[in-house]
DNA sequence: CAGTATCCACTTAGATACTG
DNA sequence: CAGTATCTAAGTGGATACTG
Protein backbone atom coordinates (compact mmCIF):
# COMPACT_ATOMS: atom_id res chain seq x y z
CA UNK A 1 0.00 0.00 0.00
CA UNK A 2 1.51 3.07 -0.84
CA UNK A 3 1.03 6.14 1.25
CA UNK A 4 -1.27 9.01 1.10
CA UNK A 5 -0.85 12.75 0.07
CA UNK A 6 -1.66 13.18 4.14
CA UNK A 7 0.55 10.56 5.48
CA UNK A 8 3.44 11.81 3.74
CA UNK A 9 2.50 15.39 5.12
CA UNK A 10 2.29 13.61 8.54
CA UNK A 11 5.76 12.25 8.56
CA UNK A 12 7.33 15.59 6.86
CA UNK A 13 6.11 17.08 9.82
CA UNK A 14 7.18 14.55 12.67
CA UNK A 15 10.79 14.83 10.23
CA UNK A 16 10.36 18.42 11.17
CA UNK A 17 9.55 18.52 14.78
CA UNK A 18 12.58 16.13 15.01
CA UNK A 19 14.31 18.50 13.67
CA UNK A 20 13.27 21.49 15.18
CA UNK A 21 13.73 19.92 18.74
CA UNK A 22 17.33 19.18 18.00
CA UNK A 23 18.09 22.31 16.89
CA UNK A 24 20.07 23.98 19.82
CA UNK A 25 19.06 27.67 18.65
CA UNK A 26 15.23 26.92 19.05
CA UNK A 27 15.82 25.06 22.60
CA UNK A 28 17.57 28.30 23.28
CA UNK A 29 15.07 30.41 22.28
CA UNK A 30 12.19 28.70 24.07
CA UNK A 31 14.15 28.22 27.49
CA UNK A 32 15.03 31.64 27.39
CA UNK A 33 11.37 33.15 26.36
CA UNK A 34 10.70 31.92 29.57
CA UNK A 35 8.52 34.28 31.10
CA UNK A 36 10.42 34.45 34.27
CA UNK A 37 14.21 33.07 32.77
CA UNK A 38 15.31 36.57 31.76
CA UNK A 39 14.02 38.35 34.84
CA UNK A 40 16.16 35.80 37.42
CA UNK A 41 18.86 35.76 34.82
CA UNK A 42 19.41 39.60 35.07
CA UNK A 43 18.59 39.48 38.52
CA UNK A 44 21.44 37.24 39.64
CA UNK A 45 23.37 38.38 36.71
CA UNK A 46 23.28 42.56 37.51
CA UNK A 47 21.99 42.49 41.09
CA UNK A 48 18.59 43.57 42.34
CA UNK A 49 18.43 46.62 40.59
CA UNK A 50 19.28 45.15 37.31
CA UNK A 51 22.43 47.58 37.05
CA UNK A 52 25.21 46.17 39.27
CA UNK A 53 27.35 42.95 39.38
CA UNK A 54 26.80 39.59 39.56
CA UNK A 55 25.96 38.25 43.57
CA UNK A 56 24.37 35.02 44.96
CA UNK A 57 21.18 35.68 45.91
CA UNK A 58 18.30 33.80 47.97
CA UNK A 59 15.36 31.81 47.41
CA UNK A 60 13.25 34.39 49.28
CA UNK A 61 15.16 37.62 48.20
CA UNK A 62 14.35 36.61 44.46
CA UNK A 63 11.06 36.27 45.11
CA UNK A 64 10.58 39.21 46.75
CA UNK A 65 12.73 41.61 44.11
CA UNK A 66 10.53 39.45 41.13
CA UNK A 67 7.38 40.94 41.97
CA UNK A 68 4.76 38.95 40.91
CA UNK A 69 6.17 35.35 40.39
CA UNK A 70 4.44 32.04 42.21
CA UNK A 71 6.84 29.92 43.98
CA UNK A 72 5.80 27.08 41.87
CA UNK A 73 7.23 29.33 38.83
CA UNK A 74 10.15 30.58 40.94
CA UNK A 75 11.66 27.08 41.62
CA UNK A 76 10.69 25.88 38.12
CA UNK A 77 12.95 28.44 36.39
CA UNK A 78 15.81 28.48 39.24
CA UNK A 79 15.68 24.62 38.34
CA UNK A 80 15.69 24.47 34.96
CA UNK A 81 18.47 27.39 35.45
CA UNK A 82 20.46 25.01 37.31
CA UNK A 83 19.95 21.96 35.10
CA UNK A 84 21.24 23.32 31.71
CA UNK A 85 24.63 24.76 34.23
CA UNK A 86 23.24 28.33 33.86
CA UNK A 87 23.21 29.20 37.72
CA UNK A 88 24.62 27.55 41.04
CA UNK A 89 22.24 26.38 43.83
CA UNK A 90 24.02 25.92 47.03
CA UNK A 91 22.66 24.46 49.95
CA UNK A 92 24.04 24.94 53.45
CA UNK A 93 23.05 23.17 56.37
CA UNK A 94 21.78 25.86 58.91
CA UNK A 95 18.52 25.61 60.65
CA UNK A 96 16.62 26.72 58.84
CA UNK A 97 18.21 25.69 55.65
CA UNK A 98 20.14 28.37 53.59
CA UNK A 99 19.77 28.05 49.93
CA UNK A 100 21.45 30.37 47.74
CA UNK A 101 21.41 31.10 44.00
CA UNK A 102 24.19 32.68 41.48
CA UNK A 103 25.40 32.32 37.87
CA UNK A 104 27.58 30.70 36.47
CA UNK A 105 30.38 31.76 34.01
CA UNK A 106 27.98 29.93 31.44
CA UNK A 107 25.02 31.87 33.01
CA UNK A 108 26.83 35.48 32.90
CA UNK A 109 27.83 34.67 29.19
CA UNK A 110 24.48 34.14 27.92
CA UNK A 111 23.01 36.88 29.98
CA UNK A 112 25.12 39.35 27.51
CA UNK A 113 24.04 37.57 24.59
CA UNK A 114 20.90 38.39 25.64
CA UNK A 115 21.52 41.94 26.73
CA UNK A 116 22.29 42.65 22.91
CA UNK A 117 18.72 42.04 21.66
CA UNK A 118 17.33 43.91 24.97
CA UNK A 119 19.43 47.03 23.58
CA UNK A 120 18.26 46.26 20.15
CA UNK A 121 14.15 45.99 21.61
CA UNK A 122 15.19 49.42 23.40
CA UNK A 123 16.88 51.27 20.67
CA UNK A 124 14.60 49.98 17.76
CA UNK A 125 11.07 50.34 20.25
CA UNK A 126 9.91 53.31 19.04
CA UNK A 127 10.28 52.49 15.00
CA UNK A 128 8.38 49.23 15.81
CA UNK A 129 5.51 50.94 17.63
CA UNK A 130 5.36 53.69 14.62
CA UNK A 131 5.19 50.91 12.43
CA UNK A 132 2.54 49.06 14.44
CA UNK A 133 0.23 52.10 14.88
CA UNK A 134 0.51 53.45 11.29
CA UNK A 135 -0.77 49.61 10.47
CA UNK A 136 -3.76 49.58 12.57
CA UNK A 137 -5.17 52.94 11.81
CA UNK A 138 -4.92 51.13 7.74
CA UNK A 139 -6.42 48.10 8.93
CA UNK A 140 -8.99 49.82 10.58
CA UNK A 141 -10.74 52.56 8.07
CA UNK A 142 -12.27 49.96 6.40
CA UNK A 143 -13.79 47.87 9.29
CA UNK A 144 -14.74 50.88 10.89
CA UNK A 145 -17.06 51.91 7.64
CA UNK A 146 -18.41 48.60 7.68
CA UNK A 147 -19.44 49.11 11.72
CA UNK A 148 -20.90 52.30 10.81
CA UNK A 149 -22.89 51.27 7.99
CA UNK A 150 -24.20 47.99 10.11
CA UNK A 151 -24.63 49.42 13.10
CA UNK A 152 -28.32 50.34 13.65
CA UNK B 1 -12.60 50.02 54.64
CA UNK B 2 -9.14 49.04 54.17
CA UNK B 3 -7.73 46.29 51.22
CA UNK B 4 -6.65 42.85 52.61
CA UNK B 5 -2.92 41.66 52.29
CA UNK B 6 -4.46 39.93 49.04
CA UNK B 7 -5.82 42.52 47.11
CA UNK B 8 -2.67 44.62 47.44
CA UNK B 9 -0.84 41.49 46.67
CA UNK B 10 -3.04 41.84 43.48
CA UNK B 11 -2.78 45.30 43.16
CA UNK B 12 0.95 44.72 43.38
CA UNK B 13 0.38 42.02 40.31
CA UNK B 14 -1.32 44.12 37.95
CA UNK B 15 1.39 46.90 38.26
CA UNK B 16 3.78 44.06 37.45
CA UNK B 17 2.37 42.87 34.43
CA UNK B 18 1.52 46.10 33.04
CA UNK B 19 5.08 46.68 33.21
CA UNK B 20 5.98 43.74 32.14
CA UNK B 21 3.57 43.73 29.38
CA UNK B 22 5.28 47.23 28.47
CA UNK B 23 8.76 46.37 28.91
CA UNK B 24 10.08 46.46 24.79
CA UNK B 25 12.88 43.56 25.45
CA UNK B 26 10.15 41.26 26.95
CA UNK B 27 7.55 42.34 24.26
CA UNK B 28 10.31 41.44 21.40
CA UNK B 29 10.89 38.37 23.31
CA UNK B 30 7.80 36.79 23.21
CA UNK B 31 7.45 37.75 19.86
CA UNK B 32 10.87 36.45 18.59
CA UNK B 33 10.21 33.24 20.38
CA UNK B 34 7.13 32.36 18.59
CA UNK B 35 7.41 28.88 16.76
CA UNK B 36 7.69 30.60 13.66
CA UNK B 37 9.05 33.85 13.69
CA UNK B 38 12.72 32.52 13.54
CA UNK B 39 11.57 30.52 10.82
CA UNK B 40 10.19 33.05 8.78
CA UNK B 41 12.87 35.69 9.66
CA UNK B 42 15.71 33.90 8.25
CA UNK B 43 14.00 32.52 4.82
CA UNK B 44 13.64 35.51 4.42
CA UNK B 45 16.88 36.98 5.83
CA UNK B 46 19.38 34.46 4.50
CA UNK B 47 17.39 32.90 1.56
CA UNK B 48 16.17 29.11 1.29
CA UNK B 49 18.76 27.66 2.32
CA UNK B 50 19.54 29.83 5.23
CA UNK B 51 23.01 30.98 3.81
CA UNK B 52 22.18 33.25 0.72
CA UNK B 53 21.26 36.75 0.69
CA UNK B 54 17.73 38.25 1.96
CA UNK B 55 15.40 37.87 -1.45
CA UNK B 56 11.91 38.54 -1.71
CA UNK B 57 9.87 35.50 -1.88
CA UNK B 58 5.83 33.93 -1.81
CA UNK B 59 3.42 33.02 0.67
CA UNK B 60 3.46 29.47 -1.24
CA UNK B 61 7.00 29.52 -1.44
CA UNK B 62 7.20 30.03 2.35
CA UNK B 63 4.83 27.56 3.16
CA UNK B 64 7.14 25.02 1.21
CA UNK B 65 10.17 25.76 2.52
CA UNK B 66 8.98 26.22 6.45
CA UNK B 67 8.17 22.29 6.60
CA UNK B 68 5.19 22.11 8.61
CA UNK B 69 3.43 25.02 8.82
CA UNK B 70 0.13 25.58 8.35
CA UNK B 71 -1.27 28.38 6.69
CA UNK B 72 -3.15 29.77 9.55
CA UNK B 73 0.59 30.08 11.28
CA UNK B 74 2.21 31.66 8.32
CA UNK B 75 -0.33 34.32 7.57
CA UNK B 76 -0.45 34.64 11.03
CA UNK B 77 3.62 35.21 11.59
CA UNK B 78 3.63 36.97 8.80
CA UNK B 79 1.08 39.59 9.72
CA UNK B 80 2.55 40.14 12.43
CA UNK B 81 5.89 40.54 10.99
CA UNK B 82 4.55 43.47 8.70
CA UNK B 83 2.37 45.12 11.44
CA UNK B 84 6.32 45.40 13.23
CA UNK B 85 7.74 46.66 10.17
CA UNK B 86 9.96 43.71 10.28
CA UNK B 87 8.81 42.32 6.60
CA UNK B 88 7.12 44.29 3.72
CA UNK B 89 4.59 42.60 1.66
CA UNK B 90 3.24 43.31 -1.50
CA UNK B 91 0.46 42.49 -3.48
CA UNK B 92 0.52 42.73 -7.49
CA UNK B 93 -2.55 42.31 -9.22
CA UNK B 94 -1.99 39.32 -11.41
CA UNK B 95 -4.33 36.89 -12.32
CA UNK B 96 -4.21 35.17 -10.15
CA UNK B 97 -2.88 37.77 -7.51
CA UNK B 98 0.78 37.18 -6.66
CA UNK B 99 1.93 38.48 -3.18
CA UNK B 100 5.24 38.72 -2.01
CA UNK B 101 7.20 39.56 1.42
CA UNK B 102 10.72 40.93 2.17
CA UNK B 103 12.60 41.96 4.97
CA UNK B 104 12.85 45.67 5.92
CA UNK B 105 16.16 46.95 7.12
CA UNK B 106 14.55 47.12 10.59
CA UNK B 107 13.85 43.19 10.27
CA UNK B 108 17.45 42.57 8.97
CA UNK B 109 18.88 44.52 11.62
CA UNK B 110 16.54 42.12 14.03
CA UNK B 111 17.51 39.08 12.47
CA UNK B 112 21.29 39.68 12.51
CA UNK B 113 20.89 40.28 16.43
CA UNK B 114 19.09 37.51 16.52
CA UNK B 115 21.76 35.21 14.89
CA UNK B 116 24.11 35.99 17.58
CA UNK B 117 21.87 34.48 20.16
CA UNK B 118 22.01 31.29 17.53
CA UNK B 119 25.77 31.57 17.36
CA UNK B 120 25.89 31.81 21.04
CA UNK B 121 23.65 28.62 21.94
CA UNK B 122 25.88 26.49 18.59
CA UNK B 123 29.23 27.44 20.72
CA UNK B 124 27.92 26.52 23.78
CA UNK B 125 25.62 23.99 23.35
CA UNK B 126 28.18 21.05 24.46
CA UNK B 127 28.55 23.03 27.52
CA UNK B 128 24.49 22.99 28.17
CA UNK B 129 24.27 19.40 27.28
CA UNK B 130 26.81 17.92 29.27
CA UNK B 131 25.06 19.45 32.99
CA UNK B 132 21.67 18.69 31.62
CA UNK B 133 22.94 15.03 31.44
CA UNK B 134 25.19 15.46 34.47
CA UNK B 135 21.93 16.88 36.35
CA UNK B 136 19.21 14.73 35.56
CA UNK B 137 22.23 11.68 36.27
CA UNK B 138 22.11 13.34 39.65
CA UNK B 139 18.27 13.42 39.95
CA UNK B 140 17.63 9.67 38.84
CA UNK B 141 19.48 7.91 41.41
CA UNK B 142 17.45 8.15 44.18
CA UNK B 143 14.44 7.82 42.21
CA UNK B 144 15.54 4.89 40.81
CA UNK B 145 16.27 3.54 44.12
CA UNK B 146 12.51 3.99 45.39
CA UNK B 147 11.49 2.62 41.92
CA UNK B 148 13.30 -0.53 42.48
CA UNK B 149 12.13 -1.49 45.46
CA UNK B 150 8.63 -0.14 44.93
CA UNK B 151 8.64 -2.58 42.03
CA UNK B 152 6.01 -5.35 42.07
C1' DC C 1 13.10 29.03 54.92
C1' DA C 2 12.69 26.72 50.72
C1' DG C 3 10.25 24.63 48.44
C1' DT C 4 6.26 20.64 46.59
C1' DA C 5 1.53 19.20 45.16
C1' DT C 6 -2.77 19.99 43.14
C1' DC C 7 -6.20 21.95 40.53
C1' DC C 8 -7.96 25.27 37.30
C1' DA C 9 -8.12 28.85 33.61
C1' DC C 10 -6.34 30.43 29.62
C1' DT C 11 -3.69 31.01 25.74
C1' DT C 12 -1.93 28.77 21.50
C1' DA C 13 -1.31 25.91 17.96
C1' DG C 14 -2.85 22.42 14.77
C1' DA C 15 -6.20 20.16 11.53
C1' DT C 16 -9.46 20.94 8.36
C1' DA C 17 -12.51 23.02 5.23
C1' DC C 18 -13.72 26.84 2.69
C1' DT C 19 -13.23 31.52 -0.40
C1' DG C 20 -12.08 35.76 -3.56
C1' DC D 1 -2.65 31.61 -5.45
C1' DA D 2 -3.18 33.50 -1.06
C1' DG D 3 -5.25 33.32 2.30
C1' DT D 4 -9.76 33.07 6.19
C1' DA D 5 -12.89 30.57 9.50
C1' DT D 6 -13.83 27.32 12.95
C1' DC D 7 -13.17 23.85 16.19
C1' DT D 8 -10.54 21.26 19.19
C1' DA D 9 -6.26 19.52 21.75
C1' DA D 10 -2.52 20.50 24.46
C1' DG D 11 0.84 22.93 26.86
C1' DT D 12 1.52 26.75 30.44
C1' DG D 13 1.06 29.70 33.97
C1' DG D 14 -1.39 31.05 38.21
C1' DA D 15 -3.65 30.49 42.96
C1' DT D 16 -3.57 28.01 46.88
C1' DA D 17 -2.47 24.91 50.46
C1' DC D 18 0.69 22.02 52.42
C1' DT D 19 5.69 20.05 54.10
C1' DG D 20 10.71 18.88 55.76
Amino acid sequence: MTKTASQKKADAKVQYDAFLAACPSHQLLSQVSGKWVTLVLSALGSGPDCAGDPRPMRYSELGRIIAGVSPKMLSQTLKSLERDGLIRRTATATVPVTVTYEVTDLGLSLHHTVRQLKIWSESHHDQVAAHRSRFDDEQVEPATLAMVTSRR
